[in-house]
Formats: structure tokens, C-alpha cells, sequence
DNA sequence: TTTTGAGTTGTTCGA
DNA sequence: GTCGAACAACTCAAA
């Protein structure tokens, strides 16, 4: 058994609970773990920005750990997954070739065409569930069709199969000793020509060890208060894991093995639930991939048939740009736009007030909002990104009943009531008192003047009235019933 | 096939 | 200031 083995990577860049990787390993023979960038092939939603920043640090980390391992991580760009492999194998002798599933429809068609080639040629070709804890195809409701409710789907996860424990790092990975010409990761030109970074570096630590890190962090500080702080944007009350979980550097098995854990080893049984809040919240993830691959077409299309004929205002552009922008005028609604824009993330309380504010107060589509989300963040994920938003806008799976419209003020008052979160992302804010400054157009004069804010100079004027842009957002829904 | 109960994350109005 | 009800049906999942 000498001939090598090729495991192909992609959002799975990690060493522990990494089947295909194990596999490889286990199969005793060299192993070539190849990185193949061939945007091209991802058509609309090929990396945006702040991904690629992101997996350009990732790739460079996981290369290195494979080193320890004993691997090389081999890098290289083609047009053509398949036509790169097939030189690949031809180059390399490989007669193996492994890979973790994905489960977008773009991502599907091209497995599955590569499986088809590579067997035909009589490559042994393996593909494992490594990065779902349960496999789309595998809950199904009591007639055999797809869930569309997240509560029986939960349910249903909770009573299938429990979920195998994480498998763990390969101890060491046999080196191919031939030389392979790939590329440098610099060359996949994934870093900004211009730095516009350095927000993000500061904030983030992508790779493995730095998963690791966080998911240590969340649990000792913040699981068991997780059910009531998540909601409030200027704590650490959540996991900040969704990048890392996007790109594979933690599997969900390992965040669902310990965090059960340490629910299972307290008694407190208010512990207990926010740990449970918690674990939903994963199975949400686990809900968006089971929707994507059951109705493809959501990508473009909502769920709801009814929405085809919603008519989104298309002629927008300036009050989508003061959206994408963080100038709205609404202070809630900008400090998220600009912590998206400067960190790459968002907090999710904020996420679902500004994605409300963008499909109905501006009545902009949301699959606008939802390409504005790709190219920014960095845990922009195909299955996560079109659930989401198509949750706010009304229109997907066990969405939001179409009255429930933010008030970006209330929600303000409510989850940031001391303006911290406001004024640290909105610095022309920076003197504004807790009182009004999730509304300062309702200030005095003598008030503005005093924290140096001139409405339409320092700070937008709303751009449009809550009030008025909530009647007309209920009007047209009712139209489309 | 028909029936029944239930459905993440809100807001506003009026007492 | 606080509280409960109304919002408007509809679709899903299971019995």
C-alpha cells in the first residue's frame, strides 16, 4: 500500500475530528492534502472579501500544523477542480482520494461529478460527514419529506442516532517524497491589495488553535449565561465560533461533545438550559444546511411561493448604499453596518435588526442584503447566510410572522440600554446621553449642541420614518397573502 | 384523508 | 410606568 493518498481540503481546516484526514492516515500510505482555489467554479458566490482574508490566514495555519504532522499542505489553482486531480494523480502515482462532504448545490455537483470521473478511472474514491452532526438526508419527518419547522426538527435530531464523538488528530502523516510544484499561499492573491484588515486582525485569531481558544473562552465565561446575553451587543455574551465553524477549524461534534459535557456536570438546572440554548443554536446551523439541500433554489428564490411577487424596491441605491455604509441615521442600525465592516462580524441580535431595517423599512430585497453579507463577513456561509435572511425578510422556513417588524429605537433601548455598543462604533455619538441616543433626532437643540452633534452634518437624519415605512411595509403584505 | 395543535428572537394599543 | 391582548391567518407535522 504505497501509493499515496490525496486528500482534498476545503472548509474542513483542521487536524482533530477530521475523517477524511484519519482515514488517510490510517491507510498507511504517503499523503498529499492538496488546497485547490479555482474560484470559477463557485459562479455567483465565489469568496468575498473579508473570506478571503480570512481563509488566506486559515490556509496558513493549517499548513503549518500539517507540517508537524509530517505533511505538506500543496496549494494549487486551476479553472477545473477535476482537471487539476487528474493531473495530480497522474503526476503523484495516488491511487486514493478522500474528501469531507459539502453540501451546498454548487459544491454537491462537483463532488459528485469528480466521484463519477475519479471511479471510472478507478481511483478509490472516499467522501465522510465531518462537518454536519447529522447528514441532511437523515432527518426526515414522520411521511419521509423534509422538516420545514424548526421545533419537530430539533426534536427529531434529539431523538436520532447520537451523534459519534469526535474523532481525533491523526498522530502522524506520512510524507510523499517526490517534489510537487504548488504554489506559495501569497499567490492566490487572497490578502487586500489595500489594508483594510487591521480591524480584523486585531479582533481575530483564525486556525485551530485559535477555535480552540475561543470555544475554552465561551464555555468557562459565558455558556451559562448564554440564554439572556447573547442578546446584548456590547458583552462577550456569545461564542464568536461561526467563523471558525464556517471554515472547518472546529467541527460542530466537538462543540456539541463539550459543551454537553460541561452541562452534564452541573447540577444547577438554570445552567443546564442556557447550555441547552446553546446547543439549539448549533442545531440551527445544522437546520439552515438541512433547508439549502433540500430546496436548492432557495439561493435565489424564497420558500414561500408568495413572496415571488413582492415588490422590492430595485431603484434604491442610495438608501442601500447609506445601509451598507452604517449611515442610516438609525444609531443601532449604523453601529452594526460599521462593526461589519471593520471586524467582519456582527453580532447576531444586531444582524436581525439591520436585516429587518434593509427588507422592511427600505423594502430593499433580501437577497441584496444577503450578497452585501457575503462579500463582508467573515463567516459568511452559504447555507447560515440565505436562511437567515430569508428568516427576517418573512419569506423562508418557520419565518418571522410578517408583523413582526423591529423598531430599530426599542430594540436599541432595549439591548443596548446605556448606548455602549452605539457609541463604540458610532463615534460622531461618542457625547451622546444614554437618553436619546438611539433617537437623536428627538434631542433639543441645547442637547445636540452640548454632545457637538449637528443632525445631517456629524450624523445622518433617518432616512426614512420608522413609523411610516412600518404601515407601508404592512400594507404590501397583505397584498401578496 | 382529515383534523388538530402549534409555531426563535416583536410592537402597539389601551386599560 | 406596566401589563395583557391583539395583530391575521397559514402552514406544517403528527395523530
Amino acid at each position: 500500500m504505497s501509493n499515496p493518498t490525496i486528500v482534498l481540503v476545503r472548509n474542513d481546516l483542521r487536524l482533530a475530528d477530521n475523517p477524511a484526514l484519519l482515514a488517510a492516515a490510517r491507510r498507511g500510505a504517503p499523503t498529499i492534502p492538496v488546497y485547490i482555489y479555482s474560484p470559477q467554479e463557485d459562479g455567483d458566490w465565489s469568496f468575498g472579501g473579508a473570506t478571503k482574508w480570512w481563509l488566506h490566514q486559515s490556509l496558513t495555519a493549517f499548513s503549518n500544523s500539517l507540517k508537524e504532522k509530517g505533511a505538506e499542505l500543496l496549494i494549487l489553482k486551476d479553472e477545473s477542480t477535476l482537471d487539476c486531480l487528474e493531473k495530480l494523480l497522474k503526476k503523484t502515482g495516488a491511487e486514493a482520494v478522500y474528501w469531507n462532504r459539502r453540501y451546498e448545490p454548487h459544491s454537491i455537483e462537483i463532488d459528485k461529478n469528480l466521484k463519477t470521473r475519479l471511479k471510472e478511472v478507478d481511483v478509490e474514491v472516499r467522501s465522510f460527514p465531518g462537518n454536519l452532526i447529522f447528514e441532511p438526508w437523515t432527518i426526515s419527518t414522520g411521511s419521509g419529506t423534509p422538516y420545514k419547522v424548526y421545533t419537530p426538527y430539533w426534536k427529531a435530531c434529539l431523538e436520532a442516532e447520537t451523534p459519534a464523538p469526535p474523532l481525533s488528530p491523526p498522530e502522524s502523516l506520512k510524507p510523499f517524497e517526490g517534489t510537487l510544484e504548488g504554489l506559495q499561499i501569497e499567490d492566490l492573491k487572497l490578502e487586500p491589495k489595500i489594508d483594510w484588515a487591521s480591524g480584523m486582525e486585531s479582533f481575530w485569531e483564525p486556525g485551530e488553535s485559535g477555535a480552540e481558544k475561543r470555544l475554552r473562552q465561551f464555555i468557562d465565561s459565558a455558556l451559562f449565561t448564554y440564554k439572556e446575553d447573547r442578546n446584548l451587543p456590547y458583552q462577550d455574551g456569545v461564542s464568536y465560533l461561526s467563523p471558525y465553524l464556517h471554515f472547518g477549524e472546529i467541527s460542530p461534534r466537538q462543540i456539541w461533545q463539550q459543551v454537553k459535557e460541561a452541562l452534564d456536570k452541573t447540577d444547577s438546572n438554570s445552567k443546564k438550559e442556557n447550555a441547552r440554548v446553546y446547543l439549539k443554536e448549533i442545531v440551527w446551523r445544522e437546520f439552515a444546511h438541512h433547508i439549502l439541500y433540500h430546496f436548492p433554489a432557495t439561493l435565489e428564490e424564497p420558500l414561500r411561493e408568495n413572496f415571488e411577487k413582492f415588490p422590492w424596491e430595485s431603484n434604491q441605491k442610495d438608501l442601500y448604499k447609506a445601509w451598507c455604509k452604517g449611515k442610516t441615521g438609525y444609531p443601532i442600525v449604523d453601529a452594526g453596518m460599521r462593526q461589519l465592516w471593520t471586524t467582519g462580524w456582527m453580532h447576531n441580535r444586531v444582524r436581525m435588526i439591520v436585516a429587518s431595517f434593509l427588507t422592511k423599512d427600505l423594502l430593499i430585497s433580501w437577497q441584496d442584503g444577503a450578497k452585501w453579507f457575503w462579500d463582508t463577513l467573515v463567516d459568511a456561509d452559504l447555507a447560515s447566510n440565505t436562511f437567515g435572511w430569508q428568516w427576517t425578510a418573512g419569506c423562508g422556513a418557520d419565518a418571522a410572522p410578517f408583523f413582526r417588524i423591529f423598531n430599530p429605537v426599542l430594540q436599541g433601548k432595549k439591548f443596548d440600554p446605556d448606548g455602549t455598543y452605539v457609541r463604540e462604533w458610532v463615534p460622531e455619538l461618542k457625547h451622546a446621553p444614554a437618553k436619546w441616543i438611539h433617537e437623536p433626532w428627538e434631542a433639543s437643540t441645547e442637547e445636540l449642541e452640548k454632545a457637538g452633534i449637528t443632525i445631517g452634518v456629524d450624523y445622518p437624519e433617518p432616512v426614512v420614518n420608522h413609523g411610516e415605512a412600518r404601515k407601508k411595509a404592512l400594507d404590501i403584505y397583505a397584498s401578496i397573502k
